[in-house]
DNA sequence: CGTCTAGTTTGACTGATGTCTATTCAGTGG
DNA sequence: CCACTGAATAGACATCAGTCAAACTAGACG
């Protein structure tokens, strides 16, 4: 339905980084918003979670699957999700004794369209 | 399926990871070898290195004009270029005296695949 | 209230990372 | 051959990041 105004708060402002980083130079502070982002894809375990939850149907999972698909303890897995949390990518949600995470579609899509090649790319 | 000589994995092949992360679970063998390539643009220096160098014309930059964009120490820039090398997002080449980068428009192109959001995602 | 289960937080440890200075390598040109 | 410049490497150092065990918090349910 209609967006709502989500705003993360810990998320810095990246609405001026919406032109792939190809068409024009990054400023230093566009630069700084957005690696951190780009830092929590860099790690394995957060990226296998961030696809496990992206792509569950109904849109969310719940931790307990979550810490079943690896070989780490449950407070390392929370650890990776708060850093997906706090860099905007997920949002949790806590509904009776479960918390369910699901993936914030515009912050991967802004990601994506970051590091995007135009057709007419400089060769 | 006949298994593979192990590749090395700084730029192992990614050939099998141009599907989105949302469409279906990364596995564990395709998240190690897309993490190095997030993580190096999870500093920074070097997304700002990559998008200058990405974005300028002609295709390719000096190291040279690199280091002057920054205020840090040569060594520190042919670092952060060397990252961004390893994990294949650019190329370097020599001529002269001087050495030229220009990005590698695939590797780009595959990360912001792997983070698109397809239309029929789930929401 | 007591207890059980699901998740998170804390603290510690270890290994990786960003930066610098000093040194070395690669070409150019006197 | 030697000096000079652009760039990469080596080593050192401080900080950060991933992991675990232990302790803690939030609900559910007798």
């Amino acid at each position: 339905m209609s967006k709502q105004p989500v705003r993360i708060a810990s998320l810095g402002d990246l609405d001026d980084c919406r032109v792939p980083l190809v068409t024009e130079p990054l400023s230093a502070s566009q630069a700084d918003r957005l690696a951190p982002s780009f830092k929590a894809l860099g790690d394995p375990v957060r990226l296998r979670l961030l696809s496990l939850i992206a792509s569950h149907a109904g849109g969310e999972v719940c931790v307990c699957d979550l810490t079943d698909a690896f070989d780490l303890t449950a407070p390392t897995i929370s650890h990776h999700l708060k850093v997906l949390k706090e860099t905007g990518l997920v949002t949790a949600e806590r509904r009776g004794t479960w918390v369910y995470y699901r993936i914030r579609p515009e912050a991967l899509a802004l990601l994506s369209t970051v590091l995007a090649v135009p057709q007419e790319a400089p060769a």
